[in-house]
DNA sequence: CTCAGATGTGCATACGTATGCGATATACTA
DNA sequence: TAGTATATCGCATACGTATGCACATCTGAG
């Protein structure tokens, strides 16, 4: 039924596992059995069996892009430069978008004889890298990583993104400012909040306990801590959220309330994602390189499966704000 | 190094064979041994390779979705409930996202040892449907069809709504109305466009050439195609575009040249995303039942899999105006 | 003319699991 | 008690490719 290596074998008259050289271009192979077994192999409309392969060499040259929440617009952003950078490496990007964090994942991907793993959306206290770890599948954290296993990391500095924001927030004004974070099981959020917080001390402002709001990385996170804010006798004048996603949601619940941004207040994101910059949004946001950390988190990955015994690595990327229509005067 | 069947076995004092069919709950062996090699496996830890089990068995019980173009706010939607659907029925996404249509995406997809592929990028003349038809690999068209090459399908039928648009634009006083269309060797571009242009002529309308451009279902096609329409001597009062992306754009460029929505034209997208009803976008669109839509395609996928000699079918889902905020009079 | 080295190819086997079929033991029937 | 059916499991093998090693052929030097 299937074309198999064997029968180019034969139509070319040489043994199977030239075939397998041949195609593979060893050099110990002469050029016209090369050219021979091509035109035969072409004849047939053979394509090489990845499952044979894999089986036999142990390697899949697959790796996996644990994900949850793809309907998020952040995620999708940081699939094609995996895709482009593994490819130009010689790896095929598999994803897996899983709702859950637990043992069936990571059995999931343990069977699927990955070769390895970038995580992309792990909790500080994640089950899956620790069998990951048990299993010697390599990963690396992208963006979010998680306690207790140690791994190569590829994550944003938002140290000076949230300083450049609490300096623009004070330079205009502002003081009563509050914040609306990710989940507090997230490293992204606990690192965004801290940072904020530090560059706001700098200043000698705080964020007292009812201006600050918690939930996941999505628009009704940022619309329903926006709705409370907006309600409180003594509203916040600029409200800085977890990321973008979180962001549309604030301008969303300013909208229905029918408060002016930034008149009434100023909102900031983070990420930058391209829909933060319509000229109907204008999102004030800190930005830093997508696409960088994507291609460093695959090349860190890399190196771990093709060097396993480097020691491990943290890329940081710096941020930096970006001042549209959504940052004003305080009023 | 790693737990295979074999070491499972040892540890059970049964044999390899054994084990594969205990853990997958074969009904001839003994309540007793299936017991004793479960307890074995999880005490080694033992993972099943799908490797091994897709080159024994011939079916990797994976099926590939085919897209380009992530970044577009559609597909990441169609990703979560194909996941769904397939896990319910047993099989796994793996997702190929390529920015081309030509040989080397067939064969890369053949090679894989899928079970099937969902096409939901395909061009009127894609060259994937051929090959894939050759190969005997089972595909289904979702959203959008390929000439040439008949397969199951899964679709909108605009109709419908456009209907109600064009209806809904007349009764709004729209005569001078725009189209941005899709590209033209997509046949959804072609689908919506013929199914406008029949019911504006029910009511005695066509679009004339200078109202039409097409290009990629981008948000640049649609920027690009409002700044052109509102520079006309004589701008139309309705732009109908080919799907809610496109009329993001259409909503920036307006904006951009300080054009007023809906007050001096109106814009109707097609797909009703959810960020079409934010609040501070509020697009009339035209709807349909995406999820369900995904879902079939994924039945019709695996039934075609599962009895390949059933005639091919096509589902057609219907599409309906959603009126929000874009819509006005004509000026 | 012989032999070391280089070059090119085949043989045997391994990878991990699934499955047809046969073997054994047990239960049941007449 | 013999024979048949049934339950339970192992043996042998297949799936498609890659790779270590042996073998054969050829080249060129001494």
């Amino acid at each position: 039924m299937v074309v198999t290596s064997r029968d180019v074998a034969k139509l070319a008259g040489v043994s199977q596992p030239t075939v397998s050289r041949a195609l593979r271009d060893d050099p110990r192979l002469s050029a016209a059995t090369k050219e021979r077994v091509r035109k035969s192999a072409e004849r047939l409309g053979y394509v090489p069996s990845d499952v044979g392969r894999a089986l036999s060499s142990g390697r899949t040259r697959r790796i996996g892009l644990l994900l949850t929440d793809l309907e998020n617009q952040f995620y999708p952003h940081i699939i094609a430069p995996a895709h482009h950078q593994l490819e130009s490496r010689g790896y095929h990007l598999m994803l897996h978008t899983e709702s859950a964090d637990n043992e069936v994942v990571a059995e999931r991907l343990i069977s699927h004889g990955l070769d390895g793993v970038i995580l992309a959306t792990s909790t500080i206290d994640s089950v899956v890298p620790l069998r990951l770890r048990d299993r010697g599948l390599p990963f690396v954290y992208f963006n979010r990583t998680s306690l207790g296993v140690h791994a190569d990391s590829a994550v944003v500095d938002p140290t000076q993104g949230m300083e450049q924001a609490a300096e623009a927030l004070v330079d205009r004004g502002h003081r009563r400012i509050a914040g609306i974070f990710g989940p507090a099981n997230t490293s992204t959020a606990l690192d965004r909040e801290l940072a904020l917080r530090e560059a706001l001390a700098h200043h000698g402002i705080s964020i007292p306990g009812h201006y600050v709001h918690r939930g996941p990385f999505d628009t009704a996170t940022g619309y329903d801590g926006t709705q409370q804010l907006l309600r409180l006798p003594e509203p916040p004048t600029a409200i800085l959220c977890g990321n973008d996603v979180v962001a549309f949601g604030a301008l969303n619940a300013a909208r229905v309330a029918g408060v002016d941004v930034p008149g009434d207040v100023s909102i900031i994101g983070f990420d930058n994602l391209p829909t933060a910059s319509w000229p109907i949004i204008r999102l004030t946001t800190i930005a830093y390189d997508l696409d960088a950390m994507v291609r460093r988190a695959a090349d860190l990955l890399i190196q771990r499966i093709e060097k396993p015994d480097l020691p491990f690595e943290k890329a940081s990327f710096p941020s930096r704000l970006v001042v549209l229509d959504t940052l004003g005067t305080a009023s």
